[in-house]
DNA sequence: ATAGCTGCAAAATGTTTGCGCGAAA
DNA sequence: TTTCGCGCAAACATTTTGCAGCTAT
């Protein structure tokens, strides 16, 4: 493959914001330091970056796009059904998991994607203060 | 919310399929008996039955449409890299995970979402024996 | 009678792609 | 100089919506 930097600034900048971006999001942040950018250049990079693994994808329910996440290690999302936060955690109790699952029906686990939805702490302290 | 023919199909034709549709694929399994029916409607009612949780929806990684699941309770989804099947799983020991989760994060866990990719029994059958 | 659902077609949304030019190897 | 990635715009795929007529209550 051959260098970009278009490539390198969208990468840079979802690795950097942290956040769990859809390619519009981004494609506004990185056309704020290279505003000749365009919308298709963007999509492109993300699926090369998805493939390549250095980054992964979250369908978050209740968002039509698709989200991009800049790690590339294997994690868990929490989603506050009441502000709308996507947190990441890891996840590290696995194994005994995909050992029951093989025992019950035979399936060798590969990739875990578990999004968990429930209430932040903090929107559960501030309904509290209600 | 009134009674239609239409829905009534809908609902009955996804929870006796015990398969993972989307609304196109639907779309063509109840036309075979409601001819007439449009595919602006199939998915008018699956947002319906989703909303009034008679219903679930499932975004499959690669797959570019919703996919729906006529189970009504939580379980979870085991998809086959090899052939893609997708298998109904029930798992019951979500609770001390909830549990570590609020420990680790403060986050209160209201649901699950989880998605395992592998290599389901049949598939690895067969790539032994090749 | 009337509120709500339908079929149809158009619109909206999200993503991919073909093309000719310019940048990297 | 050749190959690959770019910007642009058009195409594509999926889902939603406005409307006028029909159906269940």
């Amino acid at each position: 493959m051959k260098y970009s930097k278009q490539r390198e600034l969208v990468l840079k900048t979802l690795k950097e914001s942290h956040k769990h971006l859809t390619a519009e999001e981004l494609y506004h942040q990185v056309r704020e330091v290279l505003p000749s950018i365009s919308l298709g250049t963007v999509y492109r990079n993300l699926n090369l970056l998805v493939e390549k693994g250095e980054i992964r994808t979250l369908q978050a329910p209740d968002s039509p796009s698709i989200r991009y996440d800049g790690r590339q290690d294997e994690h868990c999302h929490l989603i506050c059904n009441s502000c709308g936060k996507i947190i990441d955690i890891d996840i590290e109790i696995f194994d005994p998991f995909d050992a029951l699952v093989h025992e019950k029906t035979g399936f060798t686990v590969a990739e875990h994607d578990l999004v968990l939805r429930g209430i932040c702490a903090e929107c559960l302290k501030k309904r509290r203060g209600t």
